[in-house]
DNA sequence: CGTCTTTGACCCGCGC
DNA sequence: GCGCGGGTCAAAGACG
């Protein structure tokens, strides 16, 4: 199948969604839509699943997959609102809708950074139009418990920018609220945004200037992992995509490492991505997406007959390398990581975290044109059970989305399956965890 | 068996 | 031209 939208040609404009708490979805490409455009959708699969069903379809340019959006955007959803709860006007309120500017983001190694000074931030594309009534993130708004405990930090833009715009990479700026160059603001959210001329490469495709070139679209999420001992470790966002890392480097001027990875949902997917910590705020985790998918969602999670392990192997990683490495393979291998989500979805709470996180998905793979591309049937599995299941967990989802990723509280004691249970969203699952630091 | 993670080596772009 | 740093490759081992 051919790219959804060309390879590399990811959005980058950095925009709040309805229902979605905070997205971003950064765009950059040929195909850039005026940014107006992006500020128009606000249904949320998650508020509004019939309607995401009913939206199915091909966009304007007849791409089928144009409206699937990417899980993990959503979970960022998630993620950012519970990064920004206390900085947003409820959320549920009837006109909380365009939050602007989320964020304030503190800047302050930006001198680490070259390119970092650049991010300015962009209300407009910072709108966010929060309508939907139901939503994750309220929730997570209005959770005792993500309300005390939420890693609200500031979310280190220069690492963003460092990643999402890397200064040999590409020197246009990365865009960011305004306020996020005042070294003492505070992070609200950590919403990135490199909307500078970016190009689109495919890493070692394009061989020459590939990292020049690269669209990236940087998107920062509460990193739990953080909130314990082992909070230099890397923890992966799971989403419906398949992970595969095929790297891992120290990042110079951050103590936490930059993991690489590659989707593997299918072969030939350029879609890739990159993961780590911020470095002024180990709550924060940046990720970085190069590229983008060109092919539909896993229509089986076949392609993730490896990914399953539920546990790493504490083993293997004690017997390699130090410590950080440990830490990093542990982080990695969580709820949050990628390559389990999979291996969750066979469960109910865990299909409700696929759920959310194909919200994420349908954000990423929203349309240049515009139109929402909510989560549809189309981009659905072919298994029609699947497909029931998935709606079935998103109408769970919409009832009581806290609920359903704390059913049972945050006490943190319990088997790892009762865990798992309790963080369906494997948000909150990291070694260790047992603080309940959410 | 297929896929995963890990990790050292290599490649490339950029700044000096 | 050189060195640095980031990104990717690919072999080895592990997991289900």
């Amino acid at each position: 199948m051919e790219n959804y939208r060309g390879e590399g040609d990811l959005n980058d404009i950095v925009r709040a969604r309805g229902g979605g708490p905070l997205s971003c979805v950064t765009s950059q490409g040929s195909d850039t839509v005026p940014t107006s455009s992006w500020q128009q959708f606000h249904s949320d699969p998650l508020n509004s699943p019939s309607s995401a069903m009913a939206g199915h379809g091909f966009n304007a340019f007849g791409d089928p997959f144009s409206r699937i959006r990417d899980p993990v955007l959503h979970e960022l959803d998630v993620g950012l609102v519970a990064a920004g709860k206390t900085y947003f006007s409820s959320p549920s309120s009837a006109d909380h809708h365009r939050i602007i500017s989320i964020s304030s983001t503190t800047v302050d190694d930006a001198s680490n950074f070259p390119g970092s000074t650049t991010i300015l931030g962009q209300s407009k594309l910072f709108e966010q139009d929060m309508r939907s009534p139901c939503n994750i993130l309220s929730r997570f708004q209005i959770s005792p418990l993500s309300s005390s405990k939420l890693p609200v930090s500031p979310c280190d833009l220069p690492m963003m920018a460092a990643t999402g715009v890397s200064p040999r990479g590409i020197k246009a700026p990365a865009v960011l609220p305004s306020d996020m160059n005042n070294a003492n603001t505070t992070s609200k959210s950590c919403l990135i945004d490199n909307t500078g001329p970016l190009q689109i490469s495919s890493p070692r495709n394009l061989g020459i200037k590939r990292r020049k070139s690269q669209v990236k679209k940087v998107v920062c999420i509460p990193a739990p992992a953080a909130a314990n001992s082992r909070s230099s470790g890397e923890v992966v966002p799971s989403d419906l995509w398949a992970w595969r890392k095929y790297g891992q480097k120290p990042i110079k001027g951050s103590p936490y490492p930059r993991g690489y990875y590659r989707c593997s949902s299918s072969k030939g997917c350029s879609a890739r991505k990159q993961v780590e910590r911020s470095r002024t705020d180990p709550n924060m985790l940046v990720i970085t997406y190069t590229s983008e998918h060109n092919h539909p969602w896993p229509t089986q999670r076949n392609a993730l007959a490896g990914s399953t392990r539920s546990q790493p192997s504490k083993t293997s990683n004690a017997s390699k390398t130090n410590p950080r490495d440990e830490e990093l393979k542990e982080s990695s291998n969580d709820a949050l990581s990628p390559t389990n989500a999979p291996a969750a979805s066979s469960t109910a709470s865990a299909s409700a975290k696929e759920e959310s996180e194909d919200t994420e998905k349908q954000l990423e793979m929203e349309d240049a044109d515009g139109i929402p591309q909510n989560y549809t049937p189309a981009s659905m599995p072919p298994d029609s059970q699947q497909a029931e299941d998935f709606f079935a967990e998103l109408d769970e989802i919409e009832t009581d989305p806290l609920t359903l990723m704390f059913p049972q509280g945050f006490s943190g004691t319990g088997t790892d399956q009762e865990k798992k249970t309790m963080d369906p969203f494997g948000l909150f699952d990291w070694p260790g965890n047992n603080n309940a630091s959410f």
